[in-house]
RNA sequence: GCCUUGGUAGCUCAGCCUGGUAGAGCGUUACCUUGGUAAGGUAGAGGUCCGGGGUCCAAAUCCCCGCCAAGGCUCCA
């Protein structure tokens, strides 16, 4: 028996004629419409008799308890196999069904059989909502085997291949089942991490610390007008992504990345990509132009793979690296699934993509990532201490592999969780990722490399061999910060964990607003202060000018209230010597220091990071309030 | 999608249980104050109590339907 669950808002039906000559007499040939219920479609087949019944509604009634559902539509749908049974006996087997049924099921309709019905069916989108079932005699043996799964239709996975086996990798390669690992004090966040993975134990109920922290510093908020997941970035939170943005692009250009920009919406009925999307079925943002059907790019991958198609490539130009900072990659996550700025469904995302020849140039190059990806999250103020790694690999891979992998987490130098399959069934043979735990023990991933066998092939990306015959390029797949929007998310939440530990929360100087504050003591020294600012902005030093008319005492505590790390204060006694009092909000005191040495102290700390000027009026009281 | 919580002034929220004049703080406007290292004072303006329906003499408040959002579940190739 063959049997397909719909957990459905609506199904409308309408008998129109008769479809074999053994089909049923029916009372009545009007539509009918059920609500919010579960529609089983059922084929009875050759092999099926009585003993089928009971299983089948054992299943029925399993899934309307994880659904919830308490109304069941049984409707015959010979279409679901190729070998049916004859008519009159379905015609029985489905009946036993439904009467069966009606003993545990509160309400239980069925759909006349034989006949050829119209019907029109809206079905609920969750993940459950669609189950498919084959049921034969020996179904009740096949439970007695704890390892027998479900097969269900929205999963187009093979099981077998996507079973995981989990270790903890420790430097020097040794690998412990983690059920067998013990883990230490210093390896608390991963064990979240682990936990994360594996346990799915992370149920917490408290809004996360950035997203209180993204509004305070008015970096970023909710856009209701928009879609769920599309942020809005306030001046601040603009400028502070785009030092970000040209930080990470900079480095990747050092490290070789071409830099090139690609569309952001693609045909699905191109080849390539529509042979992707049928083996994974996608979460993508539709839309329908003219007769067209495109779709938002979730990544760059086949921008730049459609780009190198059309590349003439030597063996002598690999490996060939190509990079773009996608503004934006659009996922259209579920609503639930939205969290502030770690997980979106627009996403700013640096994603660089290396063509190499073979194997042995893919591990070179792939190590090369792996240390500017651990510079890149250094410089943005995340250090190896703030992330846990995690390996993921196919057992042939790691056989082959198996003192690059231990050089890998060596590297790394702490200990690592792994993931390992059987046999390949993504596109890659090796994926490392950083993970950043936050403050509710929520792994998000930051930094990412990948090792892709597979779509060179599929994107008919070629080069030429020394031999001349042509070859398709192993590719690899990095992000050396992972999204911008994540990165901030990663350092609001760790400068909440260390405010909540007593330290002082703040961002890294060269990504902070306003670097330095000048506040006047009263109106006639707002000249002198401008002064001031002019040479800190030569210098390239961001400062603004607090011109309020407020008291100075105010003008102090908003000053420490928006994180700005430098406050000068000055009247008549600065005007008439030249020595400052700043105040430094990372030491919580005052102190005494000349404008140059100022200077000085600030381009030490913001050397070699990119430097954009404010993108707010540079006197306060110019300025639109955005936040309370 | 499901579960939970929420939607009241520009912002953050109280009021709702127990129906009867629309509230506070911050911000904003005006005036006073001209200041020295974390909030100076006084006065004013500011409301479709998310939308629709119902109950009631009377609904921000109770009931039903809907919309939107957040958090959780799930998911995260």
């Amino acid at each position: 028996m063959r049997l397909l669950q719909l957990h459905s808002d609506f199904i409308e039906y309408e008998p129109i004629e008769k479809e074999i000559r053994d089909a049923e007499e029916i009372v009545s040939k009007s539509k009918i419409r059920l609500e919010d219920l579960v529609v089983a479609f059922v084929a009875v087949e050759d092999r099926d008799d009585e003993s089928v019944v009971k299983i089948a509604v054992d299943e029925i009634k399993k899934y309307l308890d994880m659904v919830k559902s308490s109304r069941l539509l049984i409707y015959p749908y010979a279409h679901l196999s190729s070998d049916l049974a004859p008519p009159t006996l379905a015609i029985d087997i489905i009946k036993s069904v439904e009467s069966f049924a009606k003993g545990s099921i509160n309400q239980v309709y069925r759909a006349p059989f034989g006949w050829t019905k119209s019907f029109n069916i809206k079905v609920k989108g969750h993940p459950l909502a669609e189950n498919s079932k084959e049921i034969s005699k020996q179904e009740e043996h096949k439970h007695a085997d704890p390892l027998h799964r479900e097969k269900e239709s929205s999963a187009l996975k093979n099981e077998e291949k996507l079973q995981s086996f989990w270790y903890i990798a420790q430097p020097g390669g040794e690998m412990t089942a983690i059920s067998k690992y013990n883990f230490k004090k210093q390896n608390q966040n991963l064990q979240m991490l682990v936990n994360y993975e594996l346990a799915k134990n992370r149920a917490v109920n408290e809004q996360p610390a950035h997203v209180r922290l993204m509004k305070k510093l008015a970096l970023a908020d909710y856009e209701p007008a928009s879609d769920a997941g599309n942020i809005r970035f306030y001046p601040k939170g603009r400028l502070m992504k785009s030092l970000i943005e040209q930080y990470v692009t900079r480095r990747v250009m050092e490290y070789g990345g071409i830099e090139v920009e690609t569309p952001i919406m693609y045909d699905t009925k191109h080849p390539s990509l529509q042979s992707y999307f049928n083996r994974f079925p996608a979460r993508q943002y539709n839309i329908t132009s003219d007769n067209k059907q495109l779709f938002l790019r979730f990544a760059a991958c086949f921008g730049q793979f459609l780009m190198a198609k059309d590349f003439n490539i030597s063996y002598k130009h690999l490996p060939l690296k190509l990079y773009e900072l996608t503004r934006y990659s659009f996922r259209r996550e579920k609503s639930g699934e939205l969290v502030g700025l770690r997980r979106l469904r627009a996403f700013t995302m640096p994603d660089c993509h290396a063509f190499c020849r073979d194997l042995d140039q893919a591990k070179e190059e792939f190590l090369k990532r792996f240390e500017l990806s651990i510079s890149v999250l250094n410089d943005l103020g995340l250090t190896i201490k703030d992330v846990e790694m995690a390996i993921r690999f196919t057992e042939d891979f790691y056989n082959e592999n198996k003192d690059f992998m231990t050089d890998l987490i060596n590297r790394f130098g702490k200990p690592v969780l792994v993931e390992t399959w059987k046999e390949r069934f993504f596109y890659f043979t090796l994926k490392w990722e950083f993970n950043f735990i936050d403050g509710l023990g929520k792994a998000s991933a930051l930094s990412t490399d990948q090792i892709d066998v597979e779509n060179g092939a599929r994107y008919g990306v070629e080069f030429v061999e020394e031999d001349g015959t042509k070859k398709n390029p192993i590719i690899l797949h990095n992000s050396p910060s992972g999204a911008i929007e994540r990165v901030i998310y990663a350092l609001l939440e760790k400068s909440a964990k260390i405010s909540k530990e007593g330290g002082i929360a703040s961002l890294p100087l060269w990504l902070s607003h306003t670097q330095v504050r000048v506040i006047p003591v009263s109106q006639e020294h707002i000249v002198y202060c401008e002064k001031v600012l002019a040479e800190l902005t030569e210098n390239q030093i961001r400062a603004d000018v607090d011109d309020r008319d407020e008291t100075v005492g105010k003008k102090i505590r908003e000053s420490e209230t928006e994180w700005v790390r430098y406050t000068i204060v000055i009247g008549d006694k600065e005007i008439n010597s030249d020595k400052l009092i700043v105040r430094d909000r990372n030491e919580g005191k005052q102190r005494e220091i000349t404008l140059h040495n100022l200077i000085n102290e600030v381009k030490a700390q913001t050397r070699d990071k990119p430097y954009l000027p404010l993108n707010l009026p540079l006197r306060l009281s110019a300025r639109p309030q955005i936040i309370v």
